[in-house]
DNA sequence: CAGTGAGCGAGCTTCCGCTTGACTT
């Protein structure tokens, strides 16, 4: 039995710790917290000076009498958890749920896991720092509020089960506003003009010369009016400036920028960002991948300079210790990074290469010099016109950090490549190419997607490095954003070009306002946004958590007590929650749009009980309201009075066929018709609106004949087993599972009972291989989640009901 | 697997932050 316990809170933490301190010490982790405030109710005692009521997780029990016996049995037990404010409190936690003693119990703390910061560690523990715990709890206690007191609101007033917290509700504002900056965008078309210039250099070739011109015309008559003095004008180089620049390498990474630059540069979402990250930190390969820290450790700095020097040389080493700007940032860990830079690359998937290598270069970036440049501008006077050209170019004069990495940028659009200048003489006369004047539209601010909403939250100080992922997708379940592409639009834009002597003026075509893979607040998330920011501003404002951090920093320097900041609180918050509760409207998100000129009532959109939906007339009226779904790429606060009354159109009937009517509508899965309760999808080529009774015959006639030659053969004394046609070739299903028929190139005519037997015997492994990601599995893990938490609250009422 | 949208109003839902598995199609 080891004399000293050693608890962590991280596994893979836990078994690092246990080679550097030796068979004296036995390590185990907390795997987190062990406790939390509990679930029924709100678990706080407001009658006993808000008395948290901590209980500890039941998925954590085994582990607790597990811990609970070692510390027993061991003489020391050191609380190694993270030096922040959670890490203080799981110390604290464990003190208590395991009933150590003061004097065989010692608190420590390290930032990074090297055997010395360890053995320092040892060497100089302290005692729990009581105040920072008490900042925890204001930190639980407050959140505890926040989201059990509104989120029963919105469940009276707009639909139930929806939620409200400080960070979500925050996360979900920034959407919607952003996409109402977006509807109200107007843009601004001004002229660019660029140019380009021919010459002859010192050998007589020609070469050609790109500029532009830095001022741009705001109306289409100026900018002509420039072409017509470049008719006749001569052009000739003015000045020519060289200036020296520098670029420096960016901080090695922190989740938010990990995650940011892992979306853009491989595509990952945030999620698959930190699943990769955990695999490559359990294997050791990594160092801890949620922090907010900067930080390298001297280890960390010694080994990338000696990898550097062997890969590049001495004169690309610049050792930097970079400064966290990060609201609120605690550090308690090292910035992510190899545990060991001499690995360029790693065994592993094709995700887990991709995401070391870039962490692998960031981390060597960062310690490299900085990248020297020469930029160029030719200014290229015009005669008759005080205006000139500027022809700029950039030249990597000593590469620097740039050998192995560079930093992503989200706005791509400005790919000017500025690269080498032919070399040009003051004074030197140039010819024009062509100049062409275009007209160009300010851009409407980009929407956000995963890792720039995470960006934008870490900027707020809104949420941890272990929460931004968790958030994104519980702000995508409680439907209040969807991740979703917008095709692109055509726009008409001016273009002028001036060509030997002679200047055209047309208008062609771009595509503008694409977008891939970002957050749309929907109908429910915007409604639900606006009631709380019209009763809750406090709580919705931006500055709210770095208000209330403020506050817990107080508590932490013991400058006030925590339940006092509570007090302060509740007693401003509960009031207004009452009175919403009582006071407020029920908040639908109802649009009157107009009058339906066929029977004069009035048109109105409103959030339904299943979804967004367009209604004509009123409940209070004798003739009942019709109702219509609104579509999924509509929105309530968007649709027009005309395509509003357009979705009252359908279901249309289209004749008869067998005696029986078809009709035309539009469902979940797209427009489809229905006959003698049968359904038949249409075709994407056809219009809901204008399918004919023969087209709709066609239709259905189609897919009967597809249906008839679906079954090729039956097998087994019930027929259990059904040969197939899909649509990607022939398979077969057994109880109501399907199944592959191989090898290749088997005529399905051909199988028996018996092969099918042993094919389904063969397919479970690889059925096993393949694990999609993404939204079915998700919704699959939601909702067993649900269905687990049912089977919870139902034991538990069996338990409450034998009391 | 495609329709619904009043009601009797049961009993349910919910937060943030710290950690990892546990499941199948």
């Amino acid at each position: 039995m080891s004399k000293n316990l050693v608890i962590v809170e991280s596994p893979a933490k836990a078994k690092t710790i246990e080679k550097f301190l030796g068979t004296d010490y036995h390590v185990m982790s907390s795997f987190g917290h062990i406790r939390d405030l509990a679930d029924k109710g709100i678990g706080i005692d407001f009658e006993n000076n808000y008395e948290p009521q901590y209980v500890v997780s039941t998925d954590k029990k085994k582990l607790v009498s597990e811990l609970k016996k070692a510390s027993k049995d061991a003489e020391t037990v050191w609380l190694a958890s993270d030096e922040d404010r959670e890490g203080e409190a799981i110390a604290w936690h464990l003190y208590e749920e395991l009933k150590l003693k003061k004097d065989s119990t010692r608190r420590i703390v390290f930032h990074e896991i090297t055997k010395d910061a360890i053995l320092h560690a040892i060497e100089t523990p302290r005692d729990i720092d009581v105040n920072l715990v008490d900042a925890q709890q204001a930190r639980r206690v407050l959140d505890r509020i926040v989201g059990f007191e509104l989120s029963p609101i919105l469940w009276r007033k707009v639909r139930p089960s929806l939620s409200a917290g400080r960070v979500q509700s925050v996360a979900v504002r920034l959407i919607v506003e952003r996409e109402r900056e977006i509807s109200q965008f107007v843009p601004e078309a001004s002229y660019r003009v660029n140019a380009i210039f021919s010459s002859v250099d010192s050998k007589g070739k020609p070469v050609e010369l790109k500029a532009e011109l830095p001022q741009r015309f705001a109306t289409k008559v100026e900018a002509l009016a420039f072409l017509e003095t470049c008719i006749k004008a001569e052009f000739s180089v003015d000045d020519i400036v060289k200036k020296p620049a520098k670029k420096s390498p960016a901080p090695p990474f922190t989740t938010s920028t990990l995650q940011q630059e892992a979306a853009r540069k491989l595509g990952y979402s945030v999620a698959q960002t930190m699943q990769i990250a955990q695999r490559l930190y359990e294997a050791g390969k990594i160092t801890y991948m949620r922090t907010d820290s900067v930080n390298l450790s001297d280890l960390a700095l010694g080994t990338s300079k000696a990898e550097i020097i062997s890969m590049a040389g001495e004169k690309y080493v610049h050792i930097r210790k970079f400064n966290t700007k990060t609201k609120g940032a605690q550090e308690a860990h090292e910035a992510i990074r190899p545990t060991y830079m001499n690995a360029h690359t790693v065994e592993g998937t094709a995700q887990e290469k991709k995401l070391y290598e870039l962490i692998w270069k960031r981390t060597i970036a960062s310690q490299m010099s900085d990248a020297e440049l020469e930029k160029t501008s030719i200014f290229i006077s015009v005669s008759g016109s005080n205006l000139q050209f500027v022809a700029s170019g950039e030249v990597i004069v000593f590469d620097g950090f740039l050998k192995v990495y560079m930093e992503s940028t989200d706005d791509e659009q400005d790919t000017e490549n500025e690269s080498l200048l032919p070399s040009m003489k003051k004074g030197e006369k140039l010819s024009s190419v062509e100049i062409i004047a275009q007209e160009r539209f300010t851009q409407k601010p980009p929407r956000y997607g995963e890792a720039s909403l995470v960006r934008k939250m870490e900027e707020l100080g809104i949420g941890r490095p272990s929460t931004y992922a968790p958030t994104i997708s519980t702000i995508q379940n409680r439907s209040y954003v969807e991740k979703g592409d917008r095709a692109p639009e055509k726009r008409e834009y001016n273009l002028l070009k001036l060509k030997a002597g002679k200047i055209s003026d047309k208008i062609k075509e771009e595509n503008t306002g694409a977008e891939k893979s970002k957050l749309f607040p929907t109908d429910i998330g915007t409604v639900v946004n606006d009631f709380l920011i019209e009763y809750f501003p406090e709580i919705l404002n931006y500055n709210f958590t770095a208000d209330v951090e403020k506050e817990f920093d107080n508590i932490a320097d013991g400058k006030i007590k925590w339940t006092k900041s509570i007090d302060k609180f509740y007693k401003k918050f509960h009031p207004i929650v009452e009175d919403t509760m009582k006071n407020s409207e029920r908040k639908v998100g109802e649009r009157i749009l107009g009058v339906d000129p066929k029977s004069g009532r009035q048109l109105s959109v409103k959030i339904g009980k299943y979804g967004p939906l367009a209604q004509i007339g009123t409940v209070d009226e004798e003739e009942k309201p019709v109702f219509a779904s609104l579509r999924k790429e509509q929105s309530i606060e968007s649709i027009s009075f005309e395509e509003a009354l357009e979705l009252f159109k359908l279901p249309r009937q289209v004749g008869e066929f067998e005696g029986k009517v078809m009709t035309v509508a539009i469902g979940r899965f797209g427009p489809y018709i229905r006959h003698d309760s049968s359904f038949y999808s249409l075709p994407k080529t056809d219009d809901p609106m204008e399918v004919s009774t023969e087209r709709a015959i066609e239709i259905i006639e189609a897919k009967r004949e597809v249906e008839k030659n679906r079954i090729i053969k039956t097998l087994g004394e019930n027929n259990e087993i059904q040969v197939l046609n899909g649509r990607f070739g022939a398979y077969f299903t057994f109880d109501g599972v399907n199944y592959k028929i191989f090898p290749k190139g088997t005529d399905p005519a051909t199988l028996t009972f018996e092969r099918c037997q042993e094919l389904i015997a063969a397919q479970p492994e690889a059925a096993n291989k393949k694990k999609p990601f993404g939204r079915k599995a998700a919704a699959k893990s939601d909702k067993k989640e649900k269905a687990q938490t049912k089977a919870k609250t139902t034991k538990a009422k069996a338990t409450k009901a034998k009391k």
